[in-house]
DNA sequence: GCCAACCTACCGGGCGGTCGGTAGACTGGC
DNA sequence: GCCAGTCTACCGACCGCCCGGTAGGTTGGC
């Protein structure tokens, strides 16, 4: 999105004596783009890197390996997520404060770029075992702490009989599933779809009044 | 799950001259439960072979490629969800009896057997265009319908200020990412996921008192 | 002259798919 | 009651292709 998305040949030079960060920056995101878009397994490691202008050989100066890419990207977005998301969420002190603050930076981070965010969940057998044992380590904390801000809203007496689990995993896919529908250049705006998106997780979980329909169909 | 799971040469007999259609569906539904398991591209063919005891010749038999196996399991599952989620609901006159019908019976079929109906949402890369194109039109048919159920709702006041077009593609997102977290054998039965997730998605949608917040009141 | 940053050429292997064949149950003619 | 022919339901061997990955250069700026 931001530079040399495709640049065939920028020969960008470094003094450092060390591999130029920017160069794999661009790698990882070309590579992040193409894997969102085709799928892990349905993308081959040429196409990477014929969208960075190189052989496959070249590329292979980057990267260790199909399975270390998708680890490194992975782990970045996981790293957005945590540095974007659940830290910004950690400092809010009131639950529903937090649960708002969790669902707006989360469905914002997809409406911003959703390559990375989308290949974390949706990728997970690609990786080798150690690394997906640790992603859905990571996965597994966050939906645990949405979980946590639901059990406290419920003991604040904001939220009646409600699975804590099942509500974070289903605030969850209501998130998540943003980045299948939303584009960027569609009918609607990101401000908006964020802003109708948290309104609808909070209204999901907080029971204004008492009443709690119980019978539901047949 | 039912019968004939692998069972090798079962040689059962049909007098009409033509290929056995159980032989064939076992072969559907064991092809169905690998490709949700490993996903469509990290599936083999010989895979599927192995798990109902044929060589990849033989399989050859029943089925004329990968990716009509592929658009056969999806359309079984858009079938599916024809008959057990969009036309029971479509006989409900009432727009939240209806909304309800849509999420309690999409969310049951998914913890009942999510394999062909995960597959529909994420494999569509995998088929040809025209099927591709023909999947598409059917799951956009699905969202439409939620979202004009979710404006007659608003017709009737009973929500307000919702796009439509977000509001039934968060509900859906919510729904099939239950295929992601439910366990069959886990702590959570079914009928409590179910019930749980079809209130959510009632309350995400429905403002029962005018309260719109726009400052986070209390 | 050194080293980062590439390249060409190649390898073993697995893939989707096909080919020719065949065991064995059934069918009709006599 | 037999047997030639036909059919379904498979199998072993194979094909061409492309995959991830590598060995061993070459080039150009410092």
């Amino acid at each position: 999105m931001t530079a040399l998305d495709s640049a065939p040949h920028p020969t960008g030079r470094t003094a450092t004596g060390e591999t130029d960060p920017d160069r794999r920056a661009g790698i990882y995101r070309n590579a992040a783009r193409i894997f969102h878009r085709k799928g892990y397994h349905a993308t081959s490691i040429n196409d990477i890197a014929a969208a960075v202008g190189l052989t496959k050989a070249g590329l292979y100066y980057y990267i260790k390996g199909k399975q270390d890419l998708l680890f490194a990207i992975m782990s970045f977005a996981m790293d957005q997520l945590d540095a974007q998301v659940i830290e910004p969420a950690r400092r809010e002190q009131d639950p529903q404060a937090r649960l708002e603050t969790i669902v707006s930076r989360h469905a914002r981070l997809i409406t911003q770029d959703s390559s990375a965010l989308t290949i974390l969940v949706n990728e997970l057998e690609g990786l080798l075992p150690d690394d997906r044992a640790d992603i859905i380590g990571r996965q597994r904390d966050y939906v645990e702490f949405i979980a946590d801000t639901l059990a406290a809203l419920r003991d604040e007496g904001k939220v009646l009989g409600l699975d804590p689990t099942i509500g974070a995993f289903s605030l969850v896919g209501m998130i998540l599933w943003i980045s299948r529908w939303y584009r960027a250049d569609g009918r609607l705006d990101a401000d908006e779809v964020v802003a109708e998106v948290t309104r609808m997780a909070v209204a999901a979980v907080l029971n204004r009044n008492a009443e709690q329909a119980e019978d539901p169909d047949e």
